[in-house]
DNA sequence: GCCAACGTTGGC
DNA sequence: GCCAACGTTGGC
């Protein structure tokens, strides 16, 4: 099993609106980005557990933890004309863009914040903190996880 | 709203 | 294949 971090913007959609969708389960659509979708084309399995964290909002961090419930395949907002996420370089039959789906597990109790995080010696090695990374999607290690974790649902 | 860092595009 | 220009991300 491997280990994820997902960034969404709140506003746009956050932990509560996967929470509150069918099944509490989304298909995270929209990735334009090679490396992140390589992560979930290649990487991604069902089972693999995800950190749900919120970006560029009034406190960034970690709200809770999420699953892959469904392993990648074509982002069909890709070939939707209407759809902000349309790339005419992606045909049904030959897709650029993936998606997998992903369903709420466990909120934390309280949110691990980036603030936190920087001031974590364990998670110093952590992508999400090395400055200009901006990937949406990033591989979190065993120990990352569980410390993270660890500090989202100790009181 | 600012701006640094990064990815993509396209002319050459 | 280089690289300038442009667009986006995301913390602050």
């Amino acid at each position: 099993m491997k280990y994820w971090l997902l960034k969404s913007e709140p506003n746009l959609f956050s932990f509560s609106d996967l929470k509150l969708s069918n099944n509490s389960t989304d298909c995270w659509d929209g990735v334009r980005n090679y490396q992140a979708r390589n992560y979930m084309r290649d990487d991604m399995k069902r089972g693999d557990k995800v950190l749900f964290y919120h970006s560029n909002c009034k406190e960034p961090g970690v709200e809770g933890v999420a699953e892959v419930t469904k392993e990648a395949y074509p982002d069909y907002t890709s070939f939707d004309t209407e759809s902000r996420f349309y790339d005419p370089k992606s045909t049904k039959e030959s897709p650029r863009w993936f998606m997998v789906d992903i369903t709420w597990k466990e909120a934390f109790k309280k949110r691990v914040t980036l603030k936190i995080m920087k001031n974590t010696p364990e998670l110093k090695n952590m992508k999400l903190l090395v400055k200009g990374q901006r990937l949406s999607i990033q591989p979190v290690t065993e120990s990352e996880f569980m410390k993270i974790y660890e500090m989202g649902t100790c009181l």
